[in-house]
DNA sequence: ACAGGATGCTAAAGCGTTTGAACAAATGGG
DNA sequence: CCCATTTGTTCAAACGCTTTAGCATCCTGT
């Protein structure tokens, strides 16, 4: 900066105010070009370090996940939160901890001593979550989990609302009889969608029928493993707790000549493109919003647009309609 | 830390030796105590933009990726090189560039601004790129791609390699009529994948046969196109370009009852978790890399362990076997 | 011709560190 | 008992930038 202010003959002081386009810095027009000249000549760069030293705070946000590597689904997220970060002119410091205590607390030191702006701590599954202390520090978002003392602001998906948008694919169809293949463990995902699954059987005036709930292992071996169960009941829609719990249906049901949709509609959930989009017939889902869930996190933090004081901000899970779900016969 | 130099009355030079441990720093043990215990009662942290402003570089390193959404290899990249970056005490600053030429740009600026150690270029396919222009102010290392003029350093997979590997998989069953299923673009996956197969096969004494050498789109409906003029060479075993098509390919093979691995044996690549893992049989492949690429990445751009001055290092991608392969009848 | 207000620019302090030189006190050797 | 070390600690400059107060000029109107 001294090297353009030389080339320019002006002080630090005025290449500061051209750099930064200060709106209320009177600044000669004849001087601003030579500034601007003398910064393309030299090809100056300005030293962000030095400019978030003087302002105090920085321009990073801290984005702390649990497992980057186990699933595409974090990728969702940390592209989401980026998006959104650098359009408001922030950059992501990531760090992800694999359940390690020390590099957790290695991590977010780290973000604390670069002065981050705040961090994002998120899961890469739907959960509660602690916040582990020194993060108290600074201001701090939960994306994709939540503390169950509900004393720090958490962004989810919107399981209950999720399994409504499942259930209403089937029953605009015309479908009546709606089996739901949830998982064996109990979660926000397991609770949330069961209730949609019930609040829109409710809307549409069909009775609750606890004979048509299953319950398998959240992934292929599972909806492999009901199959029988399911059919014994004969329903003509099904809604898969998820996007592998329906590949696993698919599989039995192939064996069975039974055909999708015609026989039989199945609805899934995440929408996991490799498999959704890729299975035949290409299967009908529900959206994960993880773009949306990294977004939202970055806008709650900065508190722009949409944001709860405190509590959980729950993001839309949106329809994929492919074609698993045929009219009802 | 001037408030901690007050608590434990000394002066801020002080502190910092006892911070940063100073090896031949002369502080007397007692002080060196009541320094760490006003650091702990007040809770002090370091500040980080302070300490590189002074030091003149910072422990950042950058990574621009084309497309941390669409895939989830990016994922693993970005992983693999948080990992090893963390290990020598970096930082990532992500950013990524949805092939948009002022994110870009803007991208790239705000890394060198924040005085970056240097940037790994990925890509989300392993392709040849061009380095853009602002980059070569700073230390660059392309992952997944190359430059042409090779005048860059560079970390890929071994396609040719993999193709051996995958190649072989079936040979050490005693396949000895062995197709492969290509992709029809032309790219370092066509072509090294293609090398390695003729390479392994020689080195097995058999002699290449054209007419086993399929070309097909790279995803299922390629695949499952093929099935008919794959079968028709009656091959024993069947290498696959990936994943996705060997997923059609078993889409065709089950609707015309041929079984997998007891009458065709199907080797795949890439290693898709949520495809591979979760076919029936379950799909032997070779893995791409991802994890491997980011961090070699960053200890080529540190100039740490393996280092090609120039040029590009190629990581090995292993065989991940699972069931799809049986013995030859 | 001159006060008063614009206009254009700069000086200098400060942001939180690091670091080599410098200083003071204690110790050891002869 | 004095000089030379060693030991413990501080000074002050520097890193690259922002920002406020202030100093010159130059207009403008009277």
């Amino acid at each position: 900066m001294r090297e353009v202010a030389e080339a320019a003959s002006v002080s630090v002081a005025t290449v500061s105010l051209v750099v930064n386009n200060k709106p209320d810095a009177r600044i000669g027009a004849e001087t601003r070009q030579r500034v601007r000249d003398a910064i393309r000549t030299l090809g100056y760069r300005p030293n962000a370090l030095a400019k978030n030293l003087v302002s105090g705070g920085s321009r990073f946000i801290g984005l702390v996940t649990d497992a980057i590597a186990t699933t595409p689904f974090a990728g969702q997220i940390i592209h989401g939160a980026q998006d959104e970060a650098w359009k408001h002119g922030y950059v992501l410091l990531i760090a992800n901890i694999e359940n390690n205590e020390d590099a957790e607390r290695e991590a977010i030191s780290m973000m604390l001593e670069h002065q981050v702006r705040g961090v994002l701590y998120s899961t890469w599954y739907h959960r509660a979550a602690d916040v582990p202390a020194p993060l108290r520090e600074t201001d701090v978002v939960l994306v994709n989990c939540y503390s169950p003392a509900a004393d720090v602001r958490a962004v989810v998906p919107a399981e209950a609302q999720g399994g409504r948008t499942a259930t209403e694919l089937l029953l605009r169809e015309g479908h009546r009889r709606i089996a739901i293949i949830n998982t064996t463990t109990p979660s926000p995902a397991h609770d949330g969608r069961l209730r949609g699954y019930r609040e829109a059987l409710e809307a549409a005036g069909i009775e609750y029928d606890p004979a048509l709930v299953f319950d398998a292992q959240p992934d292929q071996e599972g909806g492999y493993a009901v199959v029988e169960k399911v059919l014994a009941q004969s329903p003509t829609g099904v809604f898969c707790h998820n996007d592998r719990v329906a590949m696993g249906l698919y599989d039995g049901l192939r064996e069975r000549g039974i055909s999708v949709p015609r026989d039989l509609a199945v609805v899934g959930f995440d929408n996991q493109e490799v498999i959704a989009a890729h299975l035949r017939p290409p299967l009908t889902t529900v959206a994960l919003p993880h773009y949306e869930l990294g977004a939202a996190g970055v806008r709650v933090l900065l508190g722009v647009g949409e944001a709860p004081g405190a509590g959980r901000l729950e993001i839309e899970c949106p329809a994929v309609v492919r074609s698993s779900v045929g009219p009802a016969l």
